[in-house]
DNA sequence: AGATTATGCGTATGAGATACGCTAATTAGC
DNA sequence: GCTAATTAGCGTATCTCATACGCATAATCT
């Protein structure tokens, strides 16, 4: 995709949003108000509704307009993705690793909710920004401040921030299963699939207090395991 | 994204690549070739470079032809995405469930490593095709075969399955960190991101055991949470 | 052989990103 | 103030794609 979107995030340059001094037409857009409006446009209608031109509708510009403060198009998307997350969590500091960090998903889980379409960025090959290290470096002080070594902070991370990723997928798709089990309804369902099969014919799902937020299971048991790593080391 | 992706991956009709009986002019493409080709230029090129046209090249045809056999461009991703899971997982039947989640998990893991393209789709709104449902069942059986309960069983699945999908997109990106960490390089780091810092600097980083597999390490975590919940289940 | 039915695919259309270069609006220096 | 320098706004042209339409082609069926 984009060829440095380092310095994109973390450089000034030309096509900085930061005001100017000197001579020059003074600019009516900003990369800021840019990537707000593009941003809107994805929550309310899709990635793949963002164009040069709605963004520029909507700034009552032209789609031309736009390239003096953003390089392109990726660009662009990798901004968007990165200011979901200028606002850094909020942390409970004086209870415990296990608190703040279920405090932390929680921040994480709400952000990708507001903003579906940035979970699917996520998984690009892509470059850190201000943001999202604000976000990482929060967590990894929660483990730090437990005195934990640093591969193991890292690790930990790591493992929980997965764990939420891979988490959400399921549930900011078509909501936790409207017919995401549809294909038992295929003659062949019960043989090829006899598992799920099983599973739907159990009839236990609907009432249950675990599948009504399995993202809440999975983190304490992910929890659990990293507790366990933990306690292990001490 | 496509409307109905459902019928497409497990009905038949008329763009089915089933070979048919009957008058008409016999065809020498097939969904399956074309899925084939596409699936190879994406593991090869990455998936922003799959077009009909690039696809019907590789095959000798026009790009028009292709739409006898799938229905648009939409439709041939989620068929690619699909087919990458084909052949379902072997897994030991023995060996207990954590064995099988293991080999499973590993498995999963291999299958995205050699087609990255998938995981950022596995991350979109998509209907479950046979191949992926196979893979849903075999894990489905590891736990009911252990005599869980039907929610619990899929409650796990869906633990060790957002782990996988999670952990997986640091990997599949820019390795493990070549250059993560290159925001520390700016002036403010280590007064904006101090943790992340405190840990760049520690240095124990580079021959950390831990690091060297960090998928492995928060498998582990998670299936032991997972463990501590079956035990205290029994 | 002629009717029937599918497939192959050239051409046309329309959307989208973006290079180029001109115009407009400022400030800096005199 | 005037002029030069500098930068923003953006119309137009181009290129890449997906894809609708319709005709030619090549089978089978009767």
């Amino acid at each position: 995709m984009s060829g440095d979107a380092y310095a994109l995030l973390w450089e000034d340059g030309p096509h900085t949003g930061r005001t100017r001094r000197g001579p020059g037409r003074p600019s009516g857009l900003s990369r800021e108000r840019i990537v707000a409006e593009a941003v809107a446009i994805a929550d309310a209608e899709g990635l793949q509704h963002v164009s040069m031109k709605r963004v520029a509708e909507r700034l009552d510009s032209g789609a031309m307009s736009l390239y003096r403060h953003v390089p392109g198009k990726d660009e662009l998307v990798a901004l968007m993705y990165d200011a979901t997350m200028t606002e850094p969590p909020h942390l409970p500091e004086s209870e415990g690793w296990r608190a703040a960090m279920i405090a932390w998903s929680r921040q994480v889980r709400a952000l990708f909710r507001a903003h579906p379409w940035a979970l699917a960025l996520a998984t690009r090959n892509h470059a850190i920004g201000p943001g999202e290290a604000g976000w990482l470096d929060a967590a990894l002080g929660v483990f730090l401040r437990e005195g934990l070594a640093a591969d193991v902070s890292l690790a930990a991370v790591l493992a929980v921030n997965g764990y939420i990723g891979g988490a959400l997928r399921p549930e900011l798709q078509g909501q936790n299963d409207p017919q995401w089990f549809r294909f038992l309804e295929h003659d062949l369902a019960p043989l090829k699939y006899p598992n799920a099969f099983r599973l739907a014919s159990a009839g236990g799902l609907a009432g249950s207090a675990i599948l009504r937020d399995t993202f809440e299971f999975g983190l304490q048991r992910v929890l659990d395991g990293l507790e366990q790593y933990i306690d292990d080391q001490r």
